[in-house]
DNA sequence: GCAAAAGTGTTCCTTTTACACCCATGC
DNA sequence: GCATGGGTGTAAAAGGAACACTTTTGC
């Protein structure tokens, strides 16, 4: 009656951000066949007894030492045909992470583990390129209506920073003065004292995501719109 | 090394419509425990061989002689503890059908198939109810920038079906006149000659989706937004 | 003619877009 | 002072919401 030869895994596109590189995706070496030595998304089977984001957080763990900032469910991917060796159906979630998490360390299943610039994406192993455009798709839509942004920066940010990030995800320019204004008048940016100094120009105000403030506003109907 | 002792089933929620009887849901009463008795949305296991699609399609055929006229997949659900018998994970999907699809059978697995008003369900088995809320979110969001209200409704249909449908579906009024201009400005409906006789008050013309246009249209750049 | 529903037009207001201009800092 | 990037304001255009009015049908 039940399914003894299908296996369930999970797999995780994770997205990492540098004001300076942009976005990048991590990715494993995989250690063995088939598409051995290939880089592929992390992943791997789900256990018994846990969750499917727990399997997802250990795996990532494992394999690469990441922590995510954040998880959500992507898709599950289950054509018959995806792994040459039996049917494996995927559940694939994409995850984000600060910029500063960016430390990576081999391990396990994996021989090597790194980022990858979306300009420089290697050839992926099994339908992982279409679960990788499947996540960038909907990274794009949800940034515009859920503050998810800044799971992607650090807990401070300046309005160039996320400014920036969008610009990036979009891939097009945004008008800088229009995108603050919109912005603050969502009022869920507290502005700090402190500046950013250091580089040219007129230093700007750090900011940081009042969460307590979205959700209250959100209760009251208020949508996250950019 | 794979996960025998997780099982792999689809569920669907299927939505049907009718001008006079709003949305319904298409359940089934379980004819075995756990849950015997209990109503519950359609599914079962996947087999070796075949698509998650096509799992669905078998599934909805064989407990109650329903074929979609659209099918998405909606969110996969894999909490331990959803399945009193063992770890089961599922693929939730949603489907559309024609009113005309009505028809129903009772069949293997199912005691009975029904349709159910929304405000009418009953208790459901599983997380079933926690799916079917999940499935509602989507089709409300989605049915807002995706051409898909048209898959509830007859190939051919009057402006006063597509407006109530919408209602319905929102749960709010919406102005009928700014309905129909925002409509008819997608120019993605192709009027037809007839128009709808026999009721009260003056008749209206039959439109028809013109699913080519929305498609070139759409690669242009245009956005479908209700 | 009257009621009912379809179809058309107009006005007002909010939001978006495209800018110009001033301000604070490093050198 | 000058270059550089941050911060503020404003005007035109587009889009959405509210609503009055006309047309076509059944009885």
């Amino acid at each position: 009656m039940a399914t003894p030869n299908i296996s369930l895994t999970v797999d995780a596109i994770v997205f990492g951000y540098e004001p300076k590189e942009g976005l990048s995706v991590l990715l494993v070496k995989r250690k063995y066949p088939p598409f051995k030595g290939r880089w592929a998304i992390p992943g791997g089977f789900v256990k018994e007894k846990e969750s499917l984001e727990q399997a997802v957080e250990r795996e990532l763990e494992e394999e690469t030492g990441v922590k995510v900032n954040y998880l959500e469910q992507l898709y599950s991917f289950g054509n018959p045909k995806r792994d040459p060796r039996s049917r494996i159906v995927t559940i694939a979630y994409y995850g984000l992470v600060r910029s500063a998490n960016f430390e990576l360390f081999a391990a396990t299943d994996a021989e090597d583990a790194q980022w990858f610039h979306l300009s420089e994406l290697p050839k992926l192993a099994f339908d992982h390129q279409k679960i990788l455009d499947y996540a960038l798709e909907r990274l794009r839509s949800k940034v515009g209506y859920q503050p998810i942004g800044f799971k992607l920066l650090d807990k401070k940010f300046t309005m160039e920073e996320i400014h920036h990030l969008y610009e990036v995800i979009y891939g097009r320019k945004l008008d800088r003065r229009n995108f603050r204004k919109k912005f603050l008048k969502l009022e869920i940016l507290e502005e700090l004292e402190e500046k950013s100094g250091g580089g040219r120009g007129r230093p700007g105000s750090y900011y940081r995501f009042d969460e307590k403030k979205y959700l209250a506003l959100e209760k009251k109907g208020m949508t996250f719109e950019v």
